[in-house]
DNA sequence: CTGTGTGCAAAGCTTTTGCACTACT
DNA sequence: AGTAGTGCAAAAGCTTTGCACACAG
């Protein structure tokens, strides 16, 4: 986990703030700050930080993974019409009941994702 | 929305029962009760299935999408470990609580995936 | 000089598109 | 013959892999 030049860059855009962004996104963020670098890196980079629990995926449109900075338990708005990723204030969704458990597993986490669509 | 053979091999194979199969599951279970029939059918005909609201999609896994024969309102356990995908029954997941939605916006649909893994 | 670990070109996926073709009218 | 709609080869796009290279010990 060496601090090369692209990881400290990919790592300063999007921890930057709570965002959610695509890889796509990242890349040419971090170009626009000069840096050359190949969308490879940045794959591996960001597979690197999801193992080292730096930034979350989130896998809401299939034809992109968006990649979280906020780690911590929370939920989110898609917005089919626009592919916008919302954060849900988090203690705004409580569950009264939640199911057992399949046999032999653990629960490692829960994703509540509400859709939406713009407002006829 | 012409039954063609394929059409309605896919539908059959889907359709049978409430379950979860990936684009190449399918491709592989119509070829082996002797259709010839390409990937791109499989996916043009999953994706018509789904604009008339035959099938669901769900994305979990990023690396595929599944398609889902029980349409009404429902929600996933999903085993990392092994990539399975397992409906959970439904009124056994109740809110106490759901956010405000942002403005202008109306709700589609709530997704909950309760992500899985097997007892070390 | 050796070994660990990086960055990227090229390869490997899944999924979509464009077009020849079919089957009704 | 015209037309609406199908099925698939080829293309597109996202993600991973394999390898040349760099740097620390």
């Amino acid at each position: 986990m060496t601090p090369t030049s692209q990881r400290i860059e990919i790592g300063s855009v999007l921890l930057a703030q709570p965002q959610h962004l695509s890889a796509e996104q990242i890349l040419a963020e971090v170009r626009r700050h000069g840096l050359r670098v190949s969308k490879a890196t940045i794959y591996n980079t960001l597979n690197l930080f999801v193992r080292q629990g730096l930034v979350r995926e989130v896998n809401v449109d299939p034809t992109r993974t968006f990649y979280d900075s906020t780690t911590h338990p929370h939920h989110h708005f898609f917005n089919a019409d626009t592919g916008e990723l919302i954060d849900i204030p988090p203690n705004s969704v409580v569950f009264e009941q939640m199911p057992v458990l399949p046999e032999g597993t653990v629960q490692d986490r829960v994703d509540v994702v509400i859709r939406l669509r713009n407002e006829s």
